[in-house]
DNA sequence: AGCAGGTGTTTTACTCGTGAAATATCTCCT
DNA sequence: AGGAGATATTTCACGAGTAAAACACCTGCT
């Protein structure tokens, strides 16, 4: 215990840095010698997301959304066309359960609305409404320059070279378990 | 539409890069200009939990612990004596209530034993078994070994950085909204 | 002493997501 | 034609998390 070992995998020997590297060097006390590098990366990942999404819900929020409902709103906007509820599934990430009650509380609240594929019947075709749209266009706005505040502590050198790491990190990551199309 | 604006701000001018960057050239063709700089480190970050999440898992799932469950363990391990539910849920960050619950299943387990306070009866202290103990010092090792793994993918020198730069990113964000202790 | 207000923990009622089964429809093969 | 198997979507039953209330106990003031 004490200050021993400070500056195990950390890089900058100054402060205590980050929650992530308390536990570090906690761990190094227990089982000194334990490889702990991927915890720099994946507990950071994790911890960040949790804050982010504590962050981010306010604006939201604020529009009666929730996140994915957002998520589902936003993927039809951006798109510009209809979307079957499989598609906005494989946009989404989420589970076709999910999709379904997503779509029914944003259909009552008319902000998105279906209609049957005229050959297929089992596909519905999903669009937004006037109202859903321009809720999108003037919620993203917000949303992105909240996010840009909230990410301002941080150098701009620092957050390119962030986005373009994160990115390598995401390809592989899509690469081997994401995406697992032909 | 087409391959227009391809290299908005994702800096390789490479291929067509990940989930994200797809969705930010989406974006730039509906609404041109807008800037979706935030997306490209918050929606990869997100969507790196969520895609570690699945994939961490595995080798949880395997010793029969959900993750929430193993960090109550590794938190009990790391710091290496009794904690007070309190004090768990300000390490893990979960909800008291959330906590209540994985204690007492992880009690009825016999992983984690409770006593309580001789001094003020309202407080717990709950320690790790043998077992529990046992438990997360077998699960540990496997589980950054299996990150590790997952990592692998990125070069190294980039692991390092990326380490770096999500440290300078977290720092930033507890300061905003966690840890808001006096 | 005795109570007002604070703190630690659990309980309650509810929301939301999930996997698996159910439903409806289509497609292809014979 | 007709049915076996695939696909799109929804329903169901349940597990897990949450906020807020409840509960139990402590502390400090009068």
């Amino acid at each position: 215990m004490t200050a021993g070992n400070g500056r195990t995998a950390t890089g900058s020997g100054a402060a205590l840095g980050d929650t992530v590297a308390k536990v570090v060097r906690q761990w190094q006390t227990v089982h000194p010698g334990l490889d702990t590098a991927p915890m720099e990366i994946i507990g950071r990942v994790n911890r960040c997301a949790a804050l982010l999404q504590q962050a981010e819900d306010a604006p939201l929020r604020r529009a009666g959304l929730t996140r994915p409902e957002f998520d589902v709103l936003a993927t039809l906007r951006r798109t510009g066309h209809e979307l079957t509820p499989s598609e906005i599934v494989r946009e989404t990430f989420a589970s076709g359960a999910a999709v379904t009650k997503r779509l029914k509380a944003l259909t009552e609240r008319g902000l998105v609305e279906r209609r049957g594929d005229t050959r297929d019947r089992r596909v519905a075709h999903v669009r937004l409404t006037d109202t859903g749209r321009d809720l999108v266009d003037s919620v993203l706005p917000e949303q992105l320059s909240y996010e840009t505040a909230v990410l301002s502590g941080v150098e701009a050198d620092n957050r390119r070279e962030l986005a373009v790491l994160l990115e390598e990190l995401l390809i592989q990551l899509e690469g081997r378990l994401g995406v697992p199309r032909a």
